[in-house]
DNA sequence: TGTAGTAACTGACCGCAAGTCAGTCCCTGT
DNA sequence: ACAGGGACTGACTTGCGGTCAGTTACTACA
């Protein structure tokens, strides 16, 4: 008799559930803005209920985030998968970042959240723990390619993997939060298109991290791209 | 008789003693965790008098915040003031936002805040442009400095300055920010020390920005450095 | 089929903190 | 001496996150 296991599927899927209303509410409102009472009216639950489910608004705030964390995750694998060759794997990457900003703004700001610490008082151990270990999925999959880029002797071999992917995740992170928060500012103020100072330091950073063979590839890329 | 200006004079010596004791609870709290009825018992005021001063404890927070900025500020014009060369005065420059942080953390994790525009429901519209001019101040500090440089020939002509500016400004935010939350966690789980990398990526972005005359020039100034 | 046991769910309630405002105090100019 | 007005007060209102005693509905078993 499969009672417990039916069970179960309905308690996961129950938390599905209040996840969908809880990202619908969060979307529109952001997290401070959001209030738990709407969130329940919108998961046609009672308010207590959404705290059998998750400990606290932050935790079910980011179990909405984690959807967006596994989304990009997907997307870069699938940029690995494809087997291109590494110069092409990691503009790729480095596109699809910039895809899923643009396709899933929502997403992109909450994970924003997740990196501001001080805004964490709420949010209980395995929550953390669970994002931390997504988190590093994602970081892996970018320090795996550089190792790659490394053993082709494409990427040189003085510099660390781990700090390459650090300095490109975070160059990348922060113009594309600017892009989100300020971009028509610099434009109107001073005419700059953030979008092309995105494209503009990426291409330094990964430049200075090749090898001159590495550098001679990149260029045979780019050329054959925007010809 | 000059009672109009003494009236004057006392109201700006209550904001600023105001300012005081937000800033004593901010830096022990932070923004959340500080409540209004602390502040006003520190500043030995009921909180209905803090109304009068500041539109809302966002305000107040950004009241504070500005005093870090300044400080920033004043760091700043000091070492452009020292007249030292231009690749001098770019390393200087970089140094200095380093010691902020290191010195002055608590003023540090504030601006983080305010380029958090999510946070920014209850700021008022004065505020929200004081703290835009004085943002924009030293933002200009380091755009002038570079176009110092592109006019000696040191920096590439064929980049925008204000670009580069903020490619340079985004990448050590980022990386400070990350230092200040996550230095133990990156040591620990992968051996790595952002401070170097900091340092790293710096280097990285400067080197890409200059023209050969630079580079050499600059290899010339590190090799003095840390001989 | 009746019933005891239990897991899921409810929503009135609590505590807390931001922000308000009617009233008080005190300074100043006449 | 006193009227006018600005500075200040703190009890109160409002709104929300989180709780928990009570209710409902389902299941297992006699």
């Amino acid at each position: 008799m499969g009672t417990v296991e039916r069970k179960e599927r309905e308690k996961e899927s129950r938390k599905e559930s209040i996840i969908d209303a809880a990202q619908k509410v969060f979307f529109d409102k952001g997290l401070l803005l959001a209030t738990m009472d709407e969130i329940a009216e919108q998961a046609e639950l009672a308010k207590g209920t959404l705290y059998l489910y998750y400990h606290s608004k932050e935790d079910l705030y980011l179990a909405v985030m984690m959807r967006g964390m596994s989304l990009l995750n997907d997307m870069f694998r699938s940029d690995i998968d494809a087997r291109a060759p590494f110069l092409v794997t990691l503009l790729n990457l480095s596109e699809t970042y910039s895809k899923f900003y643009e396709e899933h703004k929502n997403y992109f700001r909450m994970m924003h959240f997740f990196e501001t610490p001080q805004f964490h008082k709420q949010v209980s151990a395995e929550m953390r723990h669970s994002c931390d270990s997504v988190a590093q999925q994602l970081w892996n999959i970018v320090i795996e390619a550089l190792k790659q880029g490394v053993r082709q002797g494409l990427v040189r071999d003085d510099l660390s993997p781990v700090e390459i992917t650090i300095v490109l995740w975070s160059n990348a992170t922060t113009l594309l939060m600017r892009i989100d928060a300020q971009y028509d500012l610099w434009k109107e103020t001073m005419n700059i298109d953030l979008k092309h100072t995105l494209r503009l330091s990426t291409t330094l950073l990964i430049e200075s991290i090749l090898t001159d063979k590495g550098k001679e590839e990149l260029h045979r890329i780019l050329n054959t791209r925007y010809r």
